[in-house]
DNA sequence: TGTACATCAGTGAACGCGCGTTCACTGATGTAC
DNA sequence: TGTACATCAGTGAACGCGCGTTCACTGATGTAC
């Protein structure tokens, strides 16, 4: 509380909304005309600032968009936790949850999943929530393949909890889920944001659905007994 | 004869020759530093050549711009009209050869399939060269939904052929497959040409060779009889 | 074959622009005694 | 409560840069007689 108290002070408080505005502003840029818009100096005019005054709040234009990348990992992270939590082990809390976040601000989403600026290495700590994010869909998929009653998520893959890359021994037939379950959805979302669904005549939402459904069609088919001693039981 | 002969006029030649150096050397900006990156100043300077001379050749950066994205989708046209006519009515066929050209150069795959600029709207012929691959895809999903025997894809999509958008009365079943085929698709490109599989233990190309038999599985499964009359056989 | 003319590729200087970034500074806000 | 000092937000001028684009021009290549 003292802590909490701390970093409250009014000056900091202050900072931290001239920060969070430069930021709004940003995306606000990068809305209208795309990542590579995004200029200190256009944000400055914008506040009824110099540009000079935006190097008290940030280091560079490089520690902007890289804060930006940050907060748009950060926010899917926090909206998968929270479906994670909501409904735990059902994919399609998951898929809705991803849905919601992309449509919810499409430049964000390619800030995260768009084409990457080919020399560009992110930092480590968006590396990580990468690594969360695919943690959490793996962990959702082993429990959804294997079937209730096998091996629990934890000693399927003990890495995730400690925030460790995902490289760890995930059973296949997880794997297998989780790439057609992250693909599938992104497909759609991708095609969907970038227009490739204007003219013709299929509707995003619908098409979303139906590849969800799908994905458990043909999990339940194809691999009944994915699990050694499993029984084929879909929950 | 004649006519390819007077397009071929010394000087003709020599100025297609240049235009395509310029192309090349725009796609080799783009390819090290993404699209934003493309600049006129900067491709003169590679070709030794003054900034202004590029003027000779193209009225602007943006002309060239939309000539590069016009490349890209008229080289994904050729393939899918050779694929279409070395095996026609075959999804394989077409699945490989969208992923080929997509592999062949992961830029020109964005210039297509990427985020869209927000304002921007492409000329009318690249509107129609997308029409063009969506009637492709459509006609093949045609047949193989509805099976051999019923409605011939002329019947169901006569538009296509003129060239027409396709808003066209396609088959719900033909749609569907259509959609899953396309989404799925880009959904494996994307995220692989995005490196977002470079951690996980996943194989892009297994996944989308799983993901297309997966497609057939469905298909074959979840709408057996979707014409109506059909025989639900799998060709 | 030679001369006169038109075409056209390419130059180089110049334009205005907006960018990221630095620096010495002013003035307001908070802190310590 | 008042004074002395430190902190820090923001200014405005300046830097060098590369951009797209224009313009009047030179010189080489092709064409017509």
């Amino acid at each position: 509380m003292s802590d909490a108290a701390a970093t409250t002070t009014p000056r900091e408080r202050y900072r931290q909304q001239v920060r969070a505005e430069i930021k709004a502003r940003a995306r606000e840029q990068i809305a209208a005309a795309g990542t590579s818009a995004l200029s200190l100096n256009g944000i400055a005019k914008r506040m009824g600032l110099s540009g000079a005054a935006l190097y008290r709040y940030f280091t560079g234009r490089d520690e902007l968009l890289t804060e930006l990348v940050r907060d748009a990992y950060q926010s899917l992270v926090g909206s998968f936790r929270a479906a994670a939590a909501r409904n735990e082990r059902d994919l399609s809390t998951l898929a809705h949850a991803l849905r919601t976040w992309a449509l919810d601000d499409p430049q964000r989403y390619f800030l995260v999943y768009g084409p990457p600026v080919p020399g560009y290495r992110g930092p480590a700590d968006v590396t990580a929530m990468a690594s969360e994010i695919m943690g959490i869909v793996l962990d959702v998929c082993a429990t959804t393949a294997i079937g209730a009653g096998a091996a629990t998520p934890a000693e399927v893959r003990p890495e995730h909890a400690h925030g460790a890359p995902t490289a760890g021994p995930a059973s296949a037939s997880a794997l297998r889920l989780a790439g057609s379950f992250w693909t599938r959805l992104h497909g759609v979302l991708s095609l969907e944001l970038s227009g490739h669904f204007a003219g013709m005549g299929l509707d995003p939402a619908l098409l979303y659905e139906a590849e969800l459904d799908l994905l458990r069609l043909a999990e339940r088919i194809s691999h009944p007994a994915a699990g050694p001693g499993t029984t084929p039981t879909h929950r």
